[in-house]
RNA sequence: GCUCCCAUCGUCUAGAGGCCCAGGACAUAGCCCUCUCAAGGCUGUAACACCGGUUCGAAUCCGGUUGGGAGCGCCA
């Protein structure tokens, strides 16, 4: 049987890592089993749904490139067939309506917590057939009363439940809209799910949904709940930490392989492996080798693997992630042969795209900030003799390359006898404002014979 | 409170009874390289939560303790 593996968000709040990486394992295991991923929009909840939401969601999936083959599914459109389930369970008996109302719910529930028992529907209106005028009833489902459910879970093993800790649970509200543990049943079983792949929060949930299935005569597929990702301090994840959103980390210049890359590596292993493409996390991706438990968010190794992405990267690959990152600065670009040179100038020395766009600010415009101390200390009046004699030296240049300004520049400094630092220090601050560049001759030979020499020329103290 | 889950360096992990006085990676410290900053190379600091048991032998198996987490909604 070919495997079927869903990603079903509920659009109430961002898409944050944590439902990333559930999302890459099952579509890492749908590709590395050639099977089908489903997407699927959770939305049974109007009052907390938004379209802004799904917009989000459907945006970083495709960011990301975690594609799928069906969907996106919305649950609000699917309520016919829902009402049809509801409607046969009533009939064979395997739901029933309860007249409860939220007042004597909430009394019950309180009664037990006082007796410190575990807050339970205690199966009021299992057995009656009669109504009660006034009130709209709920539906319950009719849980067995004994017995246990295993689940035989990828990742934990095999964990049991008994029945008796389970309760009668609503499958539709008085208003009769279904609710989520009844949705997601149908619709994995109408969508022939194979894998459940989810959060370890849905363990718990995992018995009713089995009970279900097999009332509805299906067989439940396998499960996978996967531990939850907690923020750098140890905590559950929450805005406090930083970007929650994933398209946040866009913004912020991080390269979508590299964060998969990343997310992939929390709660998996592949030997030492630290660095893989996406084809690469497909072909050594198994769901059965994730871990049982949580694990912290690490910044600094997201930020170590976005880098050896770049170092990695075909520099033209990255040219549009970085035009990306200079329109948000305002700067513009159309020559593609620079950016990729500037690319391979400064991967090594940028984190980020972001990072990398903001050292290259000077590259793109002639209002350089200049950094007070460093030309205090580079551009002084000792200094003039040196840029002219650089200036002159450049001018003379036949051709403008990397390799004859390295040679002008080194023979400059032998034969005066000073390290190479002396005569570059002041170029580089005249020509980009700061002290941190990448190495000078590429430096000047991707910002061009002109502004290198007008900038020289501006910055020679008088 | 009840039920369920989890537990190796600061962090991510390797480890499925002897190969482990515990390996790799990030971070961190030092050194090397060097026109700046990086990148890179080398070296170092650093962990089996605790207590029992099984065994010739336990990070690995079992029990308990402690600590963390989840669920217990007419939320998903």
């Amino acid at each position: 049987m070919s495997v079927v593996t869903r990603f079903a968000p509920s659009p109430t709040g961002l898409l944050h890592v944590g439902g990333v990486r559930t999302a890459l394992y099952s579509w890492l295991y749908a590709r590395r089993m050639a099977g089908k991923f489903i997407l699927r929009v959770e939305d049974t909840d109007r009052e907390r749904s938004t379209d802004e939401a799904v917009r989000i969601i459907l945006e970083g999936m495709k960011w990301l490139g975690l594609d799928h083959d069906l969907g996106p599914y919305y649950q609000t459109q699917r309520f016919d067939r829902y009402r049809e389930v509801i409607a046969r369970m009533l009939a064979d008996g395997t739901a029933y309506r309860c007249y409860c109302t939220k007042e004597e719910l909430d009394k019950i529930r309180e009664e037990q917590t006082a007796r410190k028992e575990k807050p339970r529907y205690p199966g009021l209106w299992r057995d009656r057939t009669d109504a009660r005028p006034g009130v709209q009833p709920v539906i319950r489902f009719k849980n067995p009363l004994d017995g246990a459910v295993v689940v035989e879970d990828l990742v934990h093993g095999s964990v049991t439940f008994q029945n008796t800790e389970l309760d009668d649970l609503i499958i539709a509200r008085s208003d009769g809209t279904p609710t989520y543990n009844f949705c997601v049943v149908v619709d994995d079983m109408d969508m022939g799910v194979t894998h459940v792949i989810r959060g370890d929060d849905h363990l718990n949930n995992t018995p009713r949904q089995m009970n279900m299935l097999l009332a509805l005569g299906s067989t439940p597929p396998a499960y996978a709940h996967v531990p939850m990702i907690l923020g750098p301090d140890g905590a559950k994840l929450s805005k406090r930490h930083g970007a929650v959103s994933v398209l946040e980390y866009k913004d912020e210049g991080f390269l979508p392989d590299a964060l998969l890359n990343y997310l992939v590596r929390l709660g998996w292993s592949h030997g030492d492996q630290e660095v893989f493409t996406r084809e690469e996390m497909i072909a050594a991706f198994d769901i059965h080798d994730v871990n049982k438990a949580a694990s912290a968010f690490n910044n600094e190794k997201l930020l170590w693997l976005n880098q050896q992405h770049m170092v990695r990267a075909a520099p033209s690959a990255l040219v549009p992630h970085l035009r990306y990152q200079l329109d948000r600065l305002g700067l513009k670009c159309d020559d593609d042969a620079m950016l990729e040179g500037l690319i391979l100038a400064q991967r090594e020395r940028a984190k980020t795209l972001k990072e990398m766009a903001l050292n290259s600010r000077f590259f793109f415009t002639d209002a350089i900030e200049m950094d007070p101390k460093a030309a205090a200390k580079h551009l002084g009046a000792d200094a003039a003799e040196g840029l002219r004699e650089v200036h002159k030296r450049l001018s003379a240049l036949g051709e403008w390359t990397a390799p004859l300004i390295h040679d002008a520049l080194n023979g400059l400094a032998t034969e005066r006898g000073v390290g190479l630092g002396k005569i570059v220090q002041p170029v580089r601050v005249a020509i980009s404002g700061g002290t941190v560049s990448p190495p000078i001759d590429a430096t000047l030979a991707l910002l061009g014979r002109e502004r290198t020499l007008k900038r020289i020329e501006a910055a020679i103290p008088s």
